[in-house]
DNA sequence: GTCTATATACGGATAGAC
DNA sequence: GTCTATCCGTATATAGAC
């Protein structure tokens, strides 16, 4: 750390990702400068251009690499084959995927409206894939005959608002284990779309 | 509108709220301006301190003033006696009070970590006391019988969260009628908490 | 109560040395 | 790749005239 000049690309580009997402979390976007990322990157703010054309494009990626990597993530799960299992298993899925990254959520689901109009189409294109992944259970539930609900997309959008919204209040070092957090919510989801 | 100077005060003190409200609701408090609020109101960014003493307290007041009449008005509201309809009177309540402020609503959530720590936990303690009037009617609802939770508080923060993120898609002039959202969101929250 | 003008600070982004 | 220095715009908030 003595050294005050050199090449660090390996090294400060992961961390110039990790400072945003932190400090936009704690502090949102549009108040947090680019002198403030730098700092904490221990660089100077000209250097964080080496990694970004700009400030817009640093929440960009970091949206859409959060997006990617829960679709990504999802894509390469086991799925069960009956409805009930698989939605089990998406609930169980969600819950720990989005209480691992506090952060990175906290990010896409609170700067939407900082993105520019080209940048927020793709990122409600990730959005809805994500959505229907789960709409696709509840689908196949109904034609299994064991989901009812009057409306599928709704239904979507109400489970996952329902699971997304427990990383405003759920630390992990809470007094509730994550095991326990996924058992209640389990029967919550469960029994919404129960046949 | 001829008029360049004068007294305004009554009329220009809701207007700044309201020109407030919408301008943070749509870019985020720290994104906006003094001057955009001044500018939306008609008024020069000085005058704007006739009506608050820094731009914080307008965050402030307009998160308390939306949580005080949420809170009024579930009071005033005429209790049923049984828990089935005491939930589906809250959730009818809650969707169509939030339905009719959007604006508000996305503010009083988006906003959080804008507030001084003294703000942010006067709000909290006004939200908590929203989560107690529904946790209360889970809890009834457990003694009653009808009702079947692992954890009335985990429970009571999911319904809201679900409820609550109705407001985050769905507008008053989409292809879907209040009614039939609230039929389906009904569904789903009776059935979730049901014994 | 509103205006104009301004004090003072900080913002994003770039240029050029090393 | 990072630094220092800087351009230029805008921010909150205040002072004093009307």
């Amino acid at each position: 750390m003595a050294r005050k000049q050199g090449s660090h690309s390996d090294i400060t580009g992961p961390k110039v990702q990790a400072a945003a997402v932190r400090l936009i979390a704690q502090h949102g976007y549009a108040a947090v400068s680019m002198r403030q990322i730098a700092a904490e990157v221990g660089v100077q703010a000209g250097a964080l251009y080496n990694y970004t054309p700009d400030k817009q494009s640093l929440l960009f990626d970091l949206m859409r690499d959060h997006l990617v990597s829960l679709l990504s993530a999802w894509q390469s799960e086991q799925k069960p084959s009956d409805a009930i299992a698989r939605l089990e298993h998406f609930t169980r899925f969600h819950i720990r995927f989005h209480l691992s990254r506090a952060d990175q959520v906290f990010v896409a689901y609170m700067e939407l409206r900082n993105l520019t109009a080209e940048n927020f189409s793709i990122i409600e294109d990730l959005r809805r894939d994500y959505e229907d992944a789960l709409e696709a259970i509840l689908r196949a539930g109904i034609t299994e005959g064991v989901f009812a609900t009057q409306d599928t997309r709704v239904a979507t959008r109400a489970l996952i608002a329902m699971l997304t919204g427990l990383s405003n209040w759920y630390r992990t070092d809470g007094a509730l284990e994550t095991e326990r957090i996924e058992a209640i919510y389990l029967d919550l989801v469960r029994k919404a779309v129960s046949g």
